[in-house]
DNA sequence: GTCTATACGCTGATAGAC
DNA sequence: GTCTATCAGCGTATAGAC
């Protein structure tokens, strides 16, 4: 059942083998050009099974989505409980992030490309999920407890998480070759100059182009 | 002939009108839920025109594809021969690509979401693509010329560009109700304040999480 | 519950008239 | 150059045996 932990330990046969091999068919080659039978080729059973579990392509697109996004929430959640500041439990978001891409490259790939609308109409998207308004929460709590520098949430979210999605990014398309794992002091300490209350004020800036 | 730039013409009846179509469609529905008489059917053409001149849908992502590229890289070189600053250049880029998510959702989606590896098998990635180096050429310039402080260039670009592609995400995904421009201030603010040189060095950090 | 065989619609693509 | 009519193949989904 669990994707995202480390200690997979198994999973039950049948449902877990075809969500197994239509993540990695969605992602290499893209959820339109897969069909079911390929799902059924690869997960070793019949097509039959696939309509009985899941009512078809979508149905495992779904369910898939789902399952995944509760895992991640499930993740933030964690940090969310431990006892950390705010900038150490974005941190280890980013952390956590980096290492799943390397990890578990096929799932960080579904869930940041994916285009859910497709398969899940009226749902909200990914940036507005569960998961991402707990991160957009907890850097809420750092911007009232004067940890991070005050502003329009969404904003600040975006400049602390901005520069490491755009990495994991650069990873999945083959851009940049080494281990995530390599660039996360860096990142993160790009991005915690800027975050910084003492540092919001702005000097010297206001030159700015357009 | 030109989507990118505001005061487009009125282009050549035919190919630009299969294109406007099918740029519209593919972002709406994504390209393999689009058929060619779809794409016919909104253009006004018929089937065989689409065929001779472009030779199937493919060719139409294709086409559609380069075109925009092109023209994201000649905005981007319009920047960077301008005299400016690197980081004049770096917020002239991020003030127009707000501008355009603003003018011209679906070009800016079309480049950001589509798959490009589904109909350019072995073409690099959009990330790696001229634009997109010559915009980390602008940073590493930044770098040499000591208005930006030193690193890896990937991770340098990413931290400089990451905040705001995200933003863009954030809006196309209806996330973010208000336009891009009214964030550039406070995007470009928080961005800079890691990048200076001077905040290179680092005091108070290392306490990071993982 | 699981499988096989089959039906039906749609899509990409072409041939040939105008 | 542009169009219409048509085809062959694939993909979803179902019905019914085991």
């Amino acid at each position: 059942m669990s994707y995202l932990k480390k200690d997979t330990p198994i999973p039950e046969p049948m449902d877990c083998r075809i969500l197994t091999a239509a993540l990695n068919l969605f992602v290499e080659h893209g959820f339109h050009s897969v069909s079911v039978h390929d799902v059924q080729k690869d997960a070793n059973v019949s097509i039959g099974s696939i309509y009985k579990h899941f009512g078809g392509k979508e149905g495992i697109a779904k369910a898939l989505y789902y399952h995944l996004l509760n895992e991640f929430e499930e993740m933030v959640n964690d940090v969310t409980e431990e006892d950390l500041t705010s900038r150490e439990r974005c941190n280890k978001i980013i952390a956590l992030l980096f290492s799943y891409t390397e990890s578990r490259r096929n799932i960080v790939s579904y869930m940041l490309y994916a285009k859910h609308r497709e398969f899940l109409p009226d749902e909200p998207p990914i940036c507005s999920s569960a998961p991402f308004i707990a991160m957009r929460n907890i850097v809420q709590q750092g911007i009232d407890s004067g940890e991070i520098r005050s502003g329009d949430p969404w904003v600040i979210a975006a400049s602390v998480f901005g520069g490491a999605i755009r990495m994991i990014h650069l990873r999945l398309d083959g851009v940049i070759k080494e281990p995530l794992t390599e660039f996360y002091d860096e990142v993160v300490d790009c991005m915690w100059q800027g975050m910084t209350p003492a540092a919001a004020p702005g000097r010297e800036k206001r030159r700015a182009a357009r």
